[in-house]
RNA sequence: GGAGUGGUAGUUCAGCUGGUUAGAAUCCCGGCCUGUCAAGCCGGUGGUCGCGGGUUCGAGUCCCGUCCACUCCGCCA
């Protein structure tokens, strides 16, 4: 039916006859010759119709956009003036000498390729038009790509592509889970996996030695351009390994992915930062290195000065008191700093104190802040030599719990870098390290895991880690590109009573740990080789690679941030016959419409 | 659960401080046209202003509620 793909052709074909098929891209109908711009997956090229082929010219006049085609022709150069160096095809065109209207088409609710978007509300709802924009096809294209490469980088250091079930047990912590009804056990629900980690493990002890899956993966959580219900990790999980071993195992792929597939290249070795130190320098667990600007500590500068609002953080033990030296931002003007505080007010920021330096060499003079009346000259030098602050600067500074100074004044730092252009090109990939074990839950009032409960502590001293929880360092890992968390692992607890250990100290009773994750209690006590992994976000991985904006552009077929799917129209109410068979009522009726 | 932005022609948008018959571009339809490539020129069709209620002599515009989409907070081991 087809000798050549649209894109396919250049000058080495001119002369010779090709058949192609396609979707009718653009028609431009000058009366005497009609040009037709077909479309497949691979490129557009031109076809030429004129009156000296009766047959094939009355056909063109009929067709319209995105009617499908079937066309032979003979491949000639274009004449003098005409070439189109937009096209890649753009030397030749096709005399359309046969042509077929294979399939007609009804107007589009919207025009692909136009440089006015559609809404993505309608590109969702007829997704199958939107991935016929070429940028839609380059997006899954390179999706193909970077997962072949990772599957041959994979295969060929020794892992195995094993499948593991999607109907799986629910499980405690973590994220809600999606519930799938049992017919054949009334009353009782499968979960679809949050991720295969327990599988994996248990195929370490299995003696699979090295594993990996690329993976469907279900939480029930609340949307975000990066989050996605159903979401593909890269899960990979070896035995016999440790954390090192296994960063430099992943970094090398990753590596080997940014240069096979983009032609970039990534340091090596991956730049690595303590959670401590990130929390530190940047006030979150996932900084983005191409932003030059980073929070300097000056809690210990403000423990006496009269002003409360710093004295008091700075003071307490939970508290912090942070600056961020902002180059130039002595041009912001009072709106833009009013729209920052604002900002920060978001991640529950009361305030958002700031200073001027017009010039530095005259000390306090040089300066201009509501605040510059509470703070000494000494306080005042220390603060600007520390800061590295230079004329025309502003310095901004969070004071609150940490937690809060931290969450602030890590967003206002990529914030500002983004506003005032300050984001570096290219690719900066970080190992993040040294997570805490666990994190003091205020809500449930007890320990819950930074990480996940199979992380292995960094101590295996059971009555050392229950001392003194807070204290404990995990032997977890986080690739971060871009301020973008792409991977998380661990080395894993082989021990039992290490794992046992860690759901007592996180409140799952022996009881609990028995009925819920008893099968790797009792699997742990077979033989279990030491092993940790590492899980890679594909999409959000993708994302980064093309240069989207959301998750949403490298998936075929997303869902929209309340989980539903505008193209199939699901989540649905289903037949009271399939609720009869599973046993279920509803408590309140399905909502009526659609 | 919360904050913000948006919802007007098939599509992308404009519509001021409430005031006549809601506009533009594009798409679509018809006509002209032999070298265009977002072809061009002439003409035409196309509207439940998301939905419901309220204020008003009068609502696309103001108020209340609600639905949908997007961004974010919470949430996401």
């Amino acid at each position: 039916m087809r000798s050549h793909y649209c894109g396919q052709l250049n000058e080495t074909q001119v002369d010779s006859q090709v058949e192609l098929c396609g979707w009718v891209h653009r028609r431009r109908d000058h009366g005497g010759v009609i040009f037709i711009d077909l479309r497949d997956r691979e490129g557009i090229v031109q076809l030429v119709f004129d009156p000296d082929a009766p047959e094939s010219f009355q056909t063109a006049e009929q067709v319209r956009s995105e009617y499908v085609l079937r066309v032979s022709g003979r491949v000639r150069r274009r004449p003098a003036g005409t070439v189109n160096a937009d096209l890649a095809t753009g030397r030749i065109e096709v005399l359309g000498i046969r042509l077929a209207i294979l399939a007609r088409s009804e107007p589009l609710p919207f025009q692909i390729d136009e440089e006015v978007e559609a809404s993505e509300e309608v590109r969702l709802r007829y997704r199958y038009l939107d991935l016929r924009r070429p940028d839609m096809f380059r997006r899954m294209k390179l999706r193909v790509d970077v997962t072949r490469m990772l599957r041959n980088y994979l295969d060929a250091q020794g892992f195995l592509d094993i499948e593991t079930p999607f109907l799986t047990r629910a499980t405690p912590e973590g994220a809600r889970d999606y519930l799938v009804p049992s017919r054949t056990h009334p009353g009782s629900f499968f979960a679809l996996p949050q991720s295969p980690q327990l599988f994996k493990q248990l195929l370490m002890m299995s003696g699979m030695d090295r594993y990996y899956q690329i993976v469907r993966c279900f939480r029930d959580e609340d949307l975000r351009a990066d989050r996605q219900p159903e979401f593909t990790q890269v899960d990979i999980e070896a035995s016999f390994i440790d954390e090192e071993q296994i960063m430099a195992l992943m970094e090398a792929m990753i590596r080997e992915l940014f240069a096979k597939v983009l032609e970039e290249a990534l340091p090596a070795p991956f730049p690595r930062i303590s959670h401590k130190e990130a929390l530190a320098r940047y006030g979150i667990d996932r900084p983005d290195l191409r932003i030059p600007l980073e929070l300097v500590e000056v809690s210990d500068l403000m423990q006496d000065v009269e002003f409360k609002v710093f004295a008091g953080p700075a003071r307490d033990v939970a508290g912090r008191v942070a600056a961020l030296r902002v180059p130039s931002g002595g041009e912001l003007t009072r709106g833009q700093i009013d729209d920052y505080t604002k900002f920060v007010g978001i991640y529950g920021a009361r305030g958002l104190a700031y200073i001027k330096v017009n010039q530095i060499d005259k000390g306090r003079d040089g300066l201009q802040s509501p605040i510059l009346k509470f703070l000494p000259d000494d306080t005042i030098n220390t603060l600007l030599k520390r800061t590295g602050a230079q004329d025309g600067d502003l310095i901004f500074f969070g004071a609150d719990k940490a937690r809060i100074v931290n969450e602030a004044l890590g967003a206002l730092r990529v914030k500002l870098g983004h506003d005032l252009g300050l984001v570096e090109r290219g690719w900066r990939p970080v190992w993040v390290t040294d997570f805490p074990m666990f994190e003091w839950d205020e809500k449930s009032a007890g320990w819950s895991s930074l990480h996940h409960p199979f992380t292995a502590p960094a101590i295996d001293d059971i009555a050392q880690l229950e001392a003194n929880p807070g204290d404990a360092l995990s032997r977890a890992y986080d690739m971060v590109l871009n301020g973008i968390e792409i991977g998380g692992g661990s080395i894993r607890n082989h021990r039992s009573d290490v794992q046992a250990g860690i759901f007592r100290l996180l409140g799952i009773g022996d009881n609990e740990a028995a009925e819920k994750f008893g099968f790797l209690l009792e699997a742990l006590k077979y033989g279990c080789p030491p092993h940790g992994g590492i899980a890679f976000g594909l999409d959000r991985l993708v994302m980064l690679m093309s240069g989207s904006a959301s998750i949403r552009d490298v998936i075929a077929f997303p869902k929209t941030q309340s989980a539903a799917c505008p193209l199939t129209a699901a989540p649905a109410a289903v037949d009271a016959k399939q609720l009869r068979e599973l046993g279920i009522r509803l408590a309140q009726p399905p909502a009526t419409g659609a």
